[in-house]
DNA sequence: CAATTGTTTTTAATAATTGTATGCAACCTG
DNA sequence: CAGGTTGCATACAATTATTAAAAACAATTG
């Protein structure tokens, strides 16, 4: 079979439901109005029909097509359950690279990585395709694809790109009116931040949650598709380096706690240049840490 | 066939372009070292070997490989040009999307599609699969390709996007040191604009080139693989733009050197904040043109 | 003549095929 | 018998062929 009959096996089931709201003899609705009701093409419907007869359920000729007995538990055609979505398989991939460490310039395997996510190893192409723009995989001079993953130079361009995009945000929520949603949000997130430091003996690594909601909510302010789309990497990216570098963990959250007090109180103050240079101390920081994380992984 | 034997192709005219060095009688080398020789793996060079066997030229048993003749101009095998590359794919795609004024929503014929640029199916869907990164196309609820196309929305994302990553780099430039090659590249970008203003009246057409190649040095000081990707997008997207909005040219081209001028003049004196508001005023105006030729054109 | 069905064409997803690469074990040969 | 060489087997990815599905068009029926 050149492609999977998933569509028509659906259609076959869904038919079965319909008919069982009808008696025997009854007459069937017309191939459009059936295409119409259970979604598909009226192709699929034929195909549906035809089958129906072939199970003696039904008797179709022309425009006759009379019920000859209610449809059983053993009619149903059994199907497959539908593979994860692009979104799923992004995140899959991206906890793999990251989660396992795999090193720059591994030769990626179609057909074995599609069979460990489970998907059909003509969408996984696609989807390492796509990810080829964000320059973190390409393909092989001769076939194939490897992983270009997080080299230094990597790690600091990803960091320069996040510092240009979140000083944006960081400005154009500066200038927000005070009826805009995101000022309480920011509260919220500043009382949680002062809880986190107070137990930070006991729940320092609780951080990298609110770290992540942090940058979520600054990055939300801006509106915009292709910056939307960096900064599902970038999350990734940082949450789970900030999760490696375990040495002075406590220290470092800590720290990190403290400045990104100063960028919601320079914000609150609506104090734009203060909250940029806060916001940019902080991010430089994080970059350290990205790198230094990167030098000690590098080592074990 | 299932895949092209180019390879193989052009390893028997390198084999025989090697035997030509030889003479008749002679032994050929091991099927490691030809392999190497040759840049193909062994099992190539097994069939190129099997293959002079047929033709004649060769007598292969175990390891004795003799040369029977000298080939000839006849023996050789034609070889196809190679198809073209993603990049050139890419500039072919985006030019036939803004140049025939592909309407949003236009479902994409990936078969018919591949024939008019001369590539695989293949490699187009894999090029399609890239480009929906930057949202210009995306897939269809039940399989095909769909060109989302250039939106109003998307216009003004995409002029955001890139007013954020062009003030970046003119930050970044005004802080170069003065030796740094840009300072002269900038300067005569300068002169080149003024020659342009003495001229408008017969020349001012010729700003199309001029505003990609002063934004095309600004971008250059900014080493990123991100920011790299979207320039390119950018730079077509808009090139295209300006020439179609042919409605007071002469005048706003003339207003846009002006407002070059301006960014340049305050580089040059290492006026950073100067620089980038002016920056920001072209920015702004390009945005509006933008935005203006999509109105007129969406009319035609 | 409007609704419905029959037929054909087109398209995209996937299975199957084939070219290419590579690892391993057997084999020769000096 | 050790080093190199070959034969064989396996794995993988690029492409072709096939098939499911959709859609367009033509014919038919009430």
């Amino acid at each position: 079979m050149a492609r999977t009959d998933e569509r028509f096996r659906e259609a076959y089931n869904a038919m079965l439901d319909y008919c069982e709201t009808l008696a025997t003899g009854d007459q069937l609705p017309a191939e459009h109005g059936l295409a119409g009701h259970l979604n598909v093409s009226r192709t699929v419907v034929r195909s549906v029909l035809e089958r129906l007869g072939g199970a003696g359920l039904l008797h179709w000729q022309g425009r006759n097509k009379t019920l000859l007995r209610r449809p059983e538990a053993g009619d149903r055609l059994p199907v497959q359950s539908d593979p994860i979505s692009a979104d799923e398989l992004e995140r899959h991939f991206l906890d793999w690279v990251l989660r396992f460490d795999v090193p720059p310039g591994t030769p990626l395997n179609v057909t074995e990585m599609a069979r460990k996510f489970g998907v059909a190893p003509h969408s996984l192409q696609e989807f390492l395709a796509s990810l080829s723009r964000f320059g973190l995989v390409r393909r092989r001079p001769r076939g194939g694809w490897e992983l270009v993953g997080f080299t230094r130079d990597y790690a600091i361009e990803l960091s320069d790109f996040r510092m240009v995009l979140e000083l944006n945000a960081v400005s154009h929520l500066a200038a927000l009116p005070t009826d805009h949603p995101i000022w309480p949000q920011l509260a919220a997130l500043e009382a949680e931040h002062h809880a986190l430091a107070a137990e930070i003996d006991t729940r320092y690594h609780d951080f990298s949650l609110l770290d992540e909601r942090f940058h979520a909510a600054i990055g939300s302010v801006v509106r915009n598709r292709f910056v939307t789309e960096f900064q599902k990497v970038i999350t990734l990216v940082f949450h789970y380096h900030y999760q490696w570098d375990k040495k002075d963990e406590r220290e470092r959250n800590l720290a990190a706690i403290d400045e990104h007090l100063r960028v919601i109180t320079a914000l609150t103050d609506r104090n734009e240049s203060a909250a940029v240079a806060a916001a940019r101390d902080h991010l430089r920081t994080s970059k350290q840490t990205l790198l230094s994380s990167l030098r000690n992984h590098a080592l074990v």
